[in-house]
DNA sequence: TATTTGGTTGTTTTT
DNA sequence: CAACCAAATA
């Protein structure tokens, strides 16, 4: 919330309104002159985009440009002025927190519901649209959404089931395989039919797995996030009915952060949309960063194509940073050849220079970064913790810098990491909801057949789940009838059978009781909070965790209430409602920006936030960009635009930090600054140290350069033409080159310059590869 | 059947 | 330096 609501005031302040004038009249005025004046406060650019009615609208909106704003006033501009009734919108946003924003919002310029209006994800649109029609396709309503854990744990019994070793093949790289094909929405017998004359081995077996896997769901009655798009669409499609009624109830579709849609998203959006085409899409191709998770730019880049006609607004007046940041921003971004070429620009103040400090190693960084926030929480009183925020690449991060806020004793939030639906105390408690809700949920079975402890072990488990298996039977069932298996130690099968007329009972409980009430009874009949007490490590942890899970479902059925109408609740135990909000929850979402802490997360969780100071750490050549990303100048350049995503979220201020040791995997190597560094111009830059470098010489060799320069083959005099990047091999077409992981192959084509320099190898073994020359360590290959 | 120990393994980002 | 896994012990 804080993010747009500040942005907005950002933009207000911008054209010399005060804002509490304008408080004043937001409380009082009539919604339609509450409206007008919104509007009167947009730049032309905002002011089109808002006051387009009909047909397609591309927004290209830089960051900080105002975009939410747009989105919220352009509803509002609907619904008041030209009477569009709310529940023909549907709005689309990338998480719960901005669907969340953007209906509160709403909700203060109508002065009050808009009645039957549809805010919220793809993936919760997707699963509230299954509970209605999944008997269409064979699924009952009470369905279970995997997460990604018991996602992971279907794949791995799929396998063994097929005798598909788990060692040969990486269950995660089947699984990420399957799931890249279903957001491309290519079917099981599709992907084996691509795969069947390929000669690749992995193809062949993802294409089993794959099949078997789609039917072990179903056996469950479950979906997993994927299907959560991929099975509306095929509704869709195979409905035309259906079809017609969604394209009459959404006759206006909005939809946010557009630029990371992927495929199975845009079909959808476009089955609705197709046929009267009151489509708005927002988003900035530089702030695409999901690519790796399916999403496809060419869905913003294409969309003028797509949708001939498209009338397109852009947003290039940021309203959040300082000019200095922007700048810098600008030119890190312009390194990019895969996009839009355009400029943010800004009327704010220039501003501080970044801050570039280097550090000695992790803590050191950490330290220094924690002694920086109490510095300036001193200094200046308009600051408080939540003015600060610290992004970085990986989730191993974290943790020294969780300590060093500690260390100073400074109240942080974290964001991911760990996060609260996974951990173990609460996937134990909610298996037992889901298995309550769904009997069928296999994964949930196992997961609390045994806990808390109940003396059945892996031997009876598989025994009994083999017994199922035979019988045709459900493992719940099975259970209820263990005393009939042979071979079971006669108190295993009491235990199963306990076991089972338990759930039963829930079950039956839950058709009343609300969650929480009944969260609350289950976790006091099995004395969970007792079992956890007596866990050695994070046992007072975790018991801490599940009352917060209780006290969360506690809360559950007032929200609901609010937002949910009523025939969508129909026929729905409060259990299954709830399960359904929970499975699509992240963890941004339980982000709270009004409590007094400084926040940390990843830099992919930040976007659509904004902070006024930010802190960037390790930002360092391997760990970001990360090493992996080299190969390929794809991902490179989403690198790239994670960094132009980090910078864009400072309001006034940003401190980037590199360590020279960094810890990776146990062992402390040298590091080196990112080369994303070298694109923001010099005199934008403050360089500082921490205290424990000072006291060092001023030009303390580098490790990480020596190192690097021996992999070059370079003498160590050299080393000054390193950082400058002066002495890139040159290739030419035709050239035969050899690769440490790629082998020897021929030079086909040369794109881009200086560092982005690119050569395109057709590997003799691999195959044609696209490499940037900085990285790829290519060397000549005579023949 | 449950727990402990020692060894191996490995790091991207997440709806 | 973890977390995770397999084999060994209680």
């Amino acid at each position: 919330m804080g993010a747009n609501r500040s942005e907005a005031e950002v933009s207000e302040r911008e054209r010399g309104a005060g804002v509490e004038a304008k408080r004043m009249t937001a409380v009082e005025a009539p919604p339609a002159e509450r409206l007008a004046h919104l509007v009167r406060g947009l730049n032309p650019q905002q002011r089109e985009a808002v006051e387009h009615f009909e047909g397609p609208l591309l927004v290209l909106a830089g960051a900080g440009s105002g975009k939410t704003r747009v989105l919220t006033v352009r509803i509002g501009h609907l619904i008041l002025h030209h009477g569009v009734s709310p529940e023909r919108i549907m709005a689309v946003t990338f998480t719960n927190k901005a669907a969340g924003e953007m209906r509160e919002r709403i909700r203060q310029l109508l002065g009050g519901d808009p009645p039957g209006m549809w805010i919220g994800t793809f993936h919760a649109f997707g699963a509230r649209m299954l509970r209605r029609h999944a008997a269409l396709l064979g699924w009952s309503p009470n369905f279970s959404i995997l997460d990604a854990q018991a996602n992971l744990r279907q794949v791995e019994r799929t396998q063994e089931q097929l005798n598909i070793s788990t060692r040969r093949w990486a269950p995660e790289a089947v699984r990420a395989s399957i799931s890249r094909a279903r957001n491309a929405l290519i079917s099981p017998q599709q992907y084996a039919q691509e795969h069947a004359a390929g000669r690749e081995p992995l193809g062949k077996v993802v294409a089993d797995v794959y099949a078997a896997y789609e039917v072990a769901l179903r056996e469950q009655n479950a979906f997993d996030f994927d299907d959560l798009l991929m099975k509306p669409v095929e509704l869709l499609e195979s409905y035309p009915e259906l079809l017609q009624s969604y394209r009459r109830r959404f006759a206006f579709v909005l939809v946010d952060e557009y630029q990371d849609t992927n495929h199975a998203q845009y079909r959808l959006v476009d089955l609705i949309a197709r046929e009267h085409k009151n489509l708005m899409v927002v988003g900035d191709d530089d702030q695409s960063i999901y690519g790796w998770r399916g999403a496809d730019v060419r869905n913003i880049l294409d969309f003028e194509s797509s949708f001939p006609g498209a009338r397109v607004v852009r947003l290039e007046q940021n309203y959040r940073s300082t000019a200095r940041i922007l700048e810098a921003a600008n030119e890190v971004i312009r390194h990019n050849l895969q996009r839009k070429a355009k400029r943010l620009r800004t009327e704010n103040p220039p501003g501080d220079r970044l801050a570039l400090v280097t550090t000695a190693d992790e803590s050191d960084e950490a330290d220094w970064i924690a002694a920086e926030i109490l510095a300036r929480l001193g200094s200046e009183d308009a600051l408080t913790h939540r003015d600060f925020t610290v992004l970085y690449r990986t989730n191993a991060q974290s943790r020294a810098l969780e300590e060093g806020m500690r260390r100073r004793a400074i109240p942080y939030q974290i964001v991911g990491s760990v996060k609260f639906y996974e951990r173990r105390e609460i996937m134990d408690v909610l298996a037992y909801l889901r298995l309550m809700s769904n009997p069928k949920d296999r994964g949930a079975f196992e997961r609390v057949v045994n806990y808390p402890r109940r003396g059945v072990g892996d031997v009876s488990r598989a025994r009994l789940l083999q017994w199922a298996e035979e019988q045709g039977l459900s493992a719940l069932e099975a259970a209820m009838r263990a005393e009939a298996i042979a071979d079971l130690p006669a108190a295993s099968a009491r235990a199963l059978v306990a076991f089972a007329q338990l759930v039963q009972r829930y079950s039956a409980l839950a058709q009343q009781l609300p969650v929480g009430e009944l969260l609350a009874q289950l976790v006091a009949e099995l004395d969970i909070m007792a079992t956890l007490k007596q866990e050695r490590l994070e046992g007072e942890e975790r018991t801490a965790n599940v009352a917060e899970l209780i006290a969360g479902a506690a809360e559950f059925e007032e929200e609901t209430a609010a937002e949910v109408p009523d025939d969508e609740t129909e026929g729905f135990t409060p259990l299954d409602l709830y399960l359904q909000r929970i499975a699509l929850v992240t963890d941004i979402d339980r982000h709270d920006p009004n409590s007094d802490a400084v926040t940390l997360m990843t830099l992919h969780n930040a976007k659509g936030l904004e902070f006024t100071c930010v802190f960037i750490a390790g930002v360092e050549e391997g760990l970001f960009p990360l090493m992996r990303s080299y190969d390929e100048p794809e991902l490179l350049e989403e690198e790239r635009r994670l960094f132009y995503v980090g910078l864009t979220r400072a309001k006034r201020k940003v401190y980037v930090t590199v360590a020279k040791l960094r810890r990776r995997a146990g062992e402390l190597l040298p590091a080196m600054r990112s080369s994303f560094l070298e694109a923001i111009p010099r005199e934008l830059l403050d360089e500082r140290r921490s205290t424990r470098l000072a006291g060092r010489a001023p030009d303390w060799m580098d490790a990480a350069r020596i190192a690097r320069a021996r992999h070059r083959g370079h003498g160590e005099d050299a080393l000054e033409d390193i950082e400058l990047n002066q002495d890139l091999p040159r290739f030419v077409k035709g050239e035969r080159v050899a690769h440490a992981q790629f082998g020897s192959g021929r030079v086909m084509g040369i794109e881009g310059f200086g560092n982005d320099l690119k050569v395109i190898v057709d590997f003799d073994r691999v195959g044609r590869k696209k490499l940037v020359v900085r990285y790829a360590s290519l060397t000549r290959d005579y023949e």
